[in-house]
DNA sequence: ATAATAATTTAGACTAACCTAAATAATTGT
DNA sequence: ACAATTATTTAGGTTAGTCTAAATTATTAT
């Protein structure tokens, strides 16, 4: 598989929303900054490769072989990202563009002992689950902080919003990836929140709280 | 650069044997499996670049800016398979493959954070020095047992044979790669030779000694 | 229901990196 | 020295992945 049909794949599980509803041949072309022309072309070559189901205006699917060629090269980005910040301590909103290369690197047997090296992680420094080498996905929570009852907690794993600005800001205020925030209150005047951060108690804004992402713990 | 680019490069500098010697076409087009006239139309392209020294008919040199780059390759190569050997446990003999993909991801960052990583390690496992960011290469004293003066001690760090018959032989002898040899006496009748590792004198065929390479001490 | 708009596909062209076959230059053997 | 051989280059073609412009199908608004 070529690394641009490999792309093709990702795009077309995440547009999916991880489920496996059609995706746009737009939505496709925006996602990888292509023209719609080209991705026509993309999704017939993987439609004879039988990696895609595809009928013409009608927007394309994963084959269940798609699917799983998908997820294996999601599990080789996740598993770099651990080891760029884990190993190299990168920082989170840094290592993503080198995954996007180091994903295509072929070969198994460097995958396992990376997970292996790694401890077996079961997410990424993003929050998101690692499939397994045999495709499987943990379903996971990760919401926005505006998004969750009073009295939720969970583990904050993620930004929306991950400008320079934002993330100083964060700096500043003593968030960082790990933490495990809960949520106290919500003002109804503003839709700010009280939160609680290693026993201590902060208020932030509405506009901040919707660029957090925590992780909900499984039950 | 693209990765033919940098292949061609590589090739280029490692037949002109790490000095700046005239290559030709066809040594490039057997080196890297491909044809002598595929071979003429990358170099018309990396001498437009000024990347090498072209002369039609006269075969190519790598310009400064050509070996600088060449350098980079195989500085990205040689740390990937430290990182390979070290961490990921993988045997000397299995990572250039996974090396030769490697090599061509594109972050300075993340190799300055790998080098660091290993603790700037000066040589690979194959006991080829890993050239600087700048480009400098330590010169390096790599010989054949055979063909190095008696009482000459250096360290193990590859072969020339690397079948599998021959790396059992080497775990049945307890030789391996990093383990200090010194030369002893040599037969005249055969050319076995008498040598030391680990304070312990065995007897090898000069077959076997010609297979075997040692890093001389740097004086 | 149908005209206007938006999404998608088709047609034809381009580039990088390769190829084969033919032409040309360099080298070698006598 | 020059014929034969070998090395190299040129000419023209192929494939993957992209593009633009035009044609076609689907959707939306009145």
């Amino acid at each position: 598989m070529t690394r641009s049909e490999e792309n093709y794949l990702k795009a077309i599980y995440h547009l999916g929303d991880n489920q496996n509803r059609p995706v746009a041949t737009n939505a496709i072309a925006e996602q990888m900054e292509t023209k719609p022309s080209s991705v026509t072309d993309m999704i017939k070559k993987l439609s004879e490769k039988k990696l895609v189901n595809y009928r013409k205006y009608q927007g394309v699917t994963l084959s269940e072989h798609g699917r799983h060629a998908a997820l294996g090269i999601i599990r080789k980005h996740r598993l770099w990202e651990v080891f760029l910040v884990d190993k190299l301590h990168f920082s989170w909103d840094e290592v993503h563009e080198m995954a996007e290369q180091l994903e295509h690197i072929k070969s198994d047997k460097l995958i396992d002992r990376l997970d292996e090296h790694l401890g077996f992680p079961k997410y990424d420094p993003h929050g998101d689950p690692i499939p397994s080498r045999e495709g499987k996905v943990n379903k996971t929570d990760k919401r926005l902080l505006t998004e969750v009852p009073l009295n939720t907690s969970g583990i904050c794993v993620g930004v929306k919003d991950s400008s320079v600005a934002f993330l100083k800001f964060l700096d500043k205020n003593k968030i960082a990836l790990g933490d495990t925030i809960t949520v106290i209150d919500r003002e109804e005047f503003d839709g700010s929140l009280y939160i609680e951060i290693d026993q201590i108690k902060i208020h932030i804004s509405n506009q901040i709280a919707s660029n957090l992402y925590i992780q909900v713990k499984d039950l």
